[in-house]
DNA sequence: CGAGCTTTCTTGAACGATTCCAGAGAGCGT
DNA sequence: ACGCTCTCTGGAATCGTTCAAGAAAGCTCG
């Protein structure tokens, strides 16, 4: 069987970090379950949607805390506001549109994680490297062509 | 032709490209190019240094035109403001720290441009492949260690 | 099963980098 | 030099994110 990440339920991947399961964080991270590459505004409009009032501060929190725990992973493209997504362990990067900001996921070029090592590190202890692709996604592409 | 980027003078890359020569330009190119990675409140610094009063206005727009205009370059790793540089035409990439912001220049791991291309682009035209290591410097390395 | 200790949420305000606006000023081609 | 534009000034607005203090709710242990 492929590494079947089967998704542990939410309370108890809480619970294995030391979180309280509160409903607030499980709304979060359903929220961003469903839609990878969301941002810190929309997972509080989805939250308010199935709990009914929620603070913006418990959803920041939420997802903060989450993120340094390493169930969810946050990205920030230049330009853009913060965007989450759950932390699936693979070593994907991110594709994002110029124009338009969107975001598609697209696999490790090369494969291997960390994905590439410079190869001289300068004395930092390197945990990570992030790849951003910048284009233009095929939409917008389209409407400059024919406006 | 080898694209010997022999540094022309400032004046004459601007005009290159139709853009005004300027005080507060060629102040702003001579902070970016004296301190790589610079953040938009350093160069103002420096330019009112330079040049008595520059509006912060002027400063941003000329930082921006100029990356418009590929004599600069910015960058944003997550959670920082903006950086900028001056583009070299080479394609190296940064190396951050978690923990104190710094970042250094890393030659590109694989040696080409764009570096790493995915193999499916999802149908985006991909001009640029922007890697940013996550690290901890030395200092703040030793720091953590010995408080 | 309930008391009590913490963690988490609420409310409301602060913050700061970046941008917007309208008008004054300065490059540069003619 | 003259003017047409592009650029800069000054001041304010924006908006994502964070801070602060108190109320509420999870969790642990008796």
């Amino acid at each position: 069987m492929v590494t079947t990440w089967v998704h542990e339920p939410w309370p108890d991947r809480l619970r294995a970090v030391g979180l309280r399961v509160t409903q607030p964080r499980l709304a979060v991270l359903d929220a961003v379950h469903a839609n990878p590459h969301i941002a810190a505004d929309q997972v509080a409009e989805r939250v308010r949607a199935a709990l009914g009032t929620v603070s913006t501060q418990a959803v920041y929190d939420a997802l903060n805390t989450l993120t340094d725990h390493q169930i969810l992973r946050r990205f920030e493209p230049a330009g853009s506001v913060m965007r989450f997504e759950t932390n699936e362990g693979d070593n994907h990067h991110h594709l994002v549109c110029r124009r338009c900001g969107s975001v598609v996921d697209v696999d490790c070029a090369v494969g291997t994680i960390p994905c590439a090592v410079p190869d001289d590190t300068k004395g930092f202890m390197v945990d990570e490297a992030e790849v951003t692709y910048w284009g233009v996604c095929a939409s917008c592409a389209a409407e400059r062509t024919a406006p």
